[in-house]
DNA sequence: CGGCGGCTGTCACCCCACTGTCACCTACGG
DNA sequence: CCGTAGGTGACAGTGGGGTGACAGCCGCCG
């Protein structure tokens, strides 16, 4: 198991290089964050070890381009005040987990080792479609290497054009799958939807209109 | 199994060629961009190992036009240097998996094979007459390498003929299969959808009259 | 509690692609 | 040479779909 541990703190960092190596894991260190883009750019690893409050590129950033980068890796954050509110902002940025300081050794090893074991969502790219890539599991949606901000709504949409692999879909199929059963046959919310998702798409359009027929993702 | 392999490089291309012969799948040569299109025009595929830098035509270019053509063929490409941003670069024009040079052959055959598994969305292309392609899932309908921009109307009325076989199918037929019942007998609609069917389809002409049967669709 | 901002859904409005009709032309067959 | 079937070009109405603005809802935060 490959493990990058991304701390500006040496002494924190050694004692968790040699800790981790001794729990049998391959262990690189960097020391701060664009060290740390360097390391990803070249080498795998089942999980990165981040800590959020880095000099340089912060430890969103950092997070973000992982994500963005669809190495498969999971990423485990670390933070010194662990408010709830920024667990969820933690998460929000596509951590896979969350673990505020001080912490437990051991615990921080179960929790490296459950990220390890789950079924690296990124070895299937899950969704895709051109540059677009999807997550479903993760929530998160990725163009061009940068992560796209969708609601719920928008995702869930995108989620299914993207699960119908270029055949088009239509309004009440979309209706059907996204909204639930009680979805009234005159609404126009879904022309609503599809229009701030294209919005968000940007160029070049991936979303196709078939008249008649409902909507089609694609490059062409 | 069919393999298109294009690479500029002999010595590699001879050494695909035989390793993956050896793997038991059937593999076509192609030496630069133009070569590879002609194939392609020709030969269904299921997947094309392409090489990025290519003379003449450029890889990316053989590979938006293979997506383009819509024939169903998977795209492998290979590149010289492997960051992730180009990676993303690679997926962005339409290729389905990507291996930065230098590759170990192992991998190759394991990720041909991988895409080569993929529920090919194309796989029936299920109607098609010449180099006329329609597949009324995707509501899509190519033409030598060209999408076609058909309205409803117009695909309907061609997907009835193709239906056909070239057995010529009369207005009256068409009127009942593509126009609901209630359908004015002495309407010219037909005519006119026809006309502008012909229009986009362009040269050679496949929608051919037969005097007081109706409309037949084939390549004489 | 009250204001704020993001997410949803509705509405009114616009635009143009699509469609059908018509008047006229051409071609073919007898 | 005529009659009829089919082809052509132009035109108008329609409705499907796009757009922008707005209002209710809700969670968050001061």
């Amino acid at each position: 198991m490959r493990v990058l541990v991304v701390e500006d703190f040496v002494v924190l960092a050694r004692s968790l290089d040699t800790g981790l190596r001794r729990e049998g894991m391959a262990v690189d260190l960097a020391l701060d964050g664009s060290e740390a883009l360097e390391r990803l750019a070249s080498t795998r690893y089942d999980v990165v070890v981040l800590d959020r409050d880095l000099p340089g590129v912060h430890g969103d950033e950092v997070c973000r381009r992982i994500v963005a980068g669809d190495s498969g890796s999971r990423v485990l954050m670390l933070t010194a005040a662990g408010t709830v509110r920024q667990r969820v902002d933690g998460l929000g940025l596509g951590a896979d987990d969350y673990l505020p300081k001080p912490f437990d050794f051991d615990e921080l090893v179960a929790r490296i080792r459950a990220l390890a074991r789950r079924p690296s969502a990124a070895l299937p790219p899950v969704l895709e479609c051109g540059d677009l890539r999807l997550d479903p599991a993760r929530r998160v949606a990725v163009r061009g290497g940068n992560r796209l901000d969708l609601s719920p709504k928008e995702f869930a949409v995108l989620e299914c054009l993207l699960g119908a692999a270029g055949r088009p879909v239509s309004a009440e199929d979309l209706l059907e799958g996204v909204w639930d059963e009680a979805a009234d046959p005159f609404t126009t919310t879904v022309k609503t939807t599809i229009r701030r998702l294209r919005v968000k798409l940007g160029d070049p359009p991936l979303i196709h209109t078939v008249r008649e027929a409902g909507y089609r993702i694609g490059v062409a």
